[in-house]
RNA sequence: CGCGGGGUGGAGCAGUCUGGUAGCUCGUCGGGCUCAUAACCCGAAGGUCGGAGGUUCAAAUCCUCCCCCCGCCA
């Protein structure tokens, strides 16, 4: 059974969750539940970074300690996430016991392998924020961007990754695994970074203490970054269970956003080299999902919670909408004129009407009983075609595409049924043979959109009269032309998704 | 010259790598249907593909220059 370990980055917990962490997590638990379909031995991961120095500061302006502060924030994206139907498997946090040891770790190889060593960092500091400063950050390069007070040139005695080292390794790595970071413009632009020449970086601190431990020198604690990433091989073992450890690494799918492309593409896969394990085997970068123009982002005061949304479309909408209407890869805008047009269009005009029409005719000339589908519907060339191209779409992690796929056959089902116009024939072989047709769709549509909308799957799914779960279903064989077996009761019900008004 | 993304009918996108009838969804208009959530189906209008040069029998697609928009701790 292949297998498929997924990834969200870890979500630092300064502030709540909005959409645009549900956007990359929404993403990762469809491809992960297509995957689940595929029959893929499926592990997907999500959690919490909960150390460095903002979160110190912001559990300070609260006044609670770092610990009171992130047990408080951290359920909150757990419970985000469970309200989107979100389904990983594990949920890590970076404060917890493993992480730490699974840290101390990982650096501790590669501190043993040479690739660690100590010097003087020196660097623009403001006393205030209590953070260095890189130039460029400043206001006219001489005054702290927050406080607007001058900046000192400060040292400091760190620990440094010779990440110049690295460069040749990277860019062999980079030449030898040309699919590893998609869309290929995200790998373009990481090795263009490594191509320009990679500089030995900073990775502890003696300023802070909310954070780990380095191993060899109790002064210093790692800087959040480079705790945060090894989260990925924390929650897979490493370093404890050696057998689980290597079944999922370094088959790996990071899904990131754009802004932490060198994190995950340049320092990452140096780190895991240097620490002599595989870096990750896929890095899949999406862009950002955008709010009149700008991007979410924690700090936003304009954000918009998952909840508002959930409360006000429901959680299978939202999650369409994010899938939908977002290509992977690229930026999108999102906008309440977007996510109602969707819902109507997509969901209620088209999925939800079908269903309910189907269910009707049903009623009326068949006895509410469904009927099979006979092998040469003209749907059946439809249906296998569009499966084929969705399932070519999820395993390209392109959801949007998968799903207009699958739209298509929902059109092309409701032309049929106006080409043949059930409603009005005599009961018989011909009434029983379009509906049939349309009710073995309904079968295929239910477990195309399972990592989209697993309720909505479950519901179709249970109306059509059929036993057990549309996410239990196997690809490809499970989506085969004549899977619906008929002789079941279909149930008509309420509106799938009612129509909105504006 | 910081980096990156983008400018295609009213809106959002595909097509650009591998030149050769500009495609899709929404919206608008007209018709059909009335099983269905005023939903569905069919048809139509609407674009000199940001601008200017160039290459070519032929350019949204290749080359050159220019203009404009957007983002940079998910």
């Amino acid at each position: 059974m292949p297998e498929y370990y997924i990834t969200t980055p870890i979500y630092y917990v300064k502030d709540a969750p909005h959409v645009g962490h549900a956007y990359t997590t929404v993403n990762a638990d469809a491809l992960a539940r297509w995957h689940r379909l595929a029959g893929d031995d499926v592990f997907f991961l999500t959690g919490t970074d909960e150390h460095g120095q903002k979160v110190a500061r912001a559990a300070e302006e609260q006044g609670l300690t770092p610990k009171a502060w992130t047990d408080r924030l951290a359920p909150r994206f757990a419970e985000a996430w469970a309200d989107l139907d979100i389904a990983n498997d594990d949920f890590i946090r970076t404060t917890e016991p493993r992480h730490t040891r699974a840290v101390q770790h990982f650096l501790g190889r590669i501190y043993d392998n040479g690739y660690i060593f100590k010097d003087l960092y020196r660097g623009l500091y403001c006393v205030s924020c209590e953070q260095y400063y890189t130039e460029d950050e400043l206001i006219d390069g001489t005054l702290c961007p927050i406080h607007r007070t001058p900046v000192e040139q400060l040292e400091e005695e760190n620990y440094f990754f010779r990440l110049s080292a690295f460069e040749q390794p990277l860019i062999d790595w980079y030449a030898t695994h040309p699919a590893a970071v998609l869309p290929e413009s995200k790998r373009n632009e990481a090795l263009g970074f490594i191509k320009g020449g990679l500089r030995d970086i900073s990775i502890t601190r003696t300023s802070i203490d909310w954070g780990v431990r380095v191993p060899w020198d109790e002064k210093h604690v790692f800087y959040v970054w480079y705790d945060a990433l090894v989260n990925y091989l924390t929650a897979i073992g490493y370093g404890e269970d050696e057998a689980r450890f290597e079944k999922w690494w370094p088959a790996v799918h990071h899904l990131i956003g754009k802004e932490i492309i060198r994190f995950h593409c340049v320092w990452w896969p140096a780190m895991c080299l240097a620490a002599g394990i595989d870096p990750p085997g896929h890095i899949q970068v999406h862009g950002w999902l955008l709010l009149s123009g700008e991007k979410m982002s924690n700090s936003s005061v304009n954000q918009i919670t998952p909840g508002h949304l959930i409360a006000e479309y429901g959680v299978d909408p939202v999650r369409y909408h994010l899938l939908r209407d977002i290509p992977l890869g690229s930026d999108g805008e999102f906008s309440y004129e977007a996510i109602a047009s969707r819902y109507n269009a997509d969901l209620a005009n088209n999925l939800g009407n079908l269903v309910s029409r189907v269910a009707t005719v049903i009623g009326s000339k068949c006895g509410g009983v469904g009927t099979s589908a006979p092998e040469d519907s003209r749907l059946s060339g439809v249906a296998a075609a569009v499966v084929a191209e969705a399932s070519e779409a999820w395993q390209a992690g392109q959801p949007h595409a998968g799903l207009e796929a699958t739209w298509r056959l929902i059109r092309e089902t409701n032309a049929e049924l106006e080409a043949t116009e059930p409603w009005k024939a005599e009961p018989g072989g011909a009434v029983d043979a379009v509906l049939g047709s349309a009710l073995e769709v309904l079968r295929i549509v239910s477990i195309l959109i399972v990592p989209a909308m697993p309720s909505t799957a479950a519901e179709i799914w249970r109306r059509i009269g059929l036993e057990g779960s549309p996410a239990e279903q196997r690809l490809p064989g499970a989506a085969a032309w004549g899977g619906y077996p008929g002789g079941r009761p279909v149930e008509k019900g309420v509106p799938l998704f009612p129509r909105r008004k504006g």
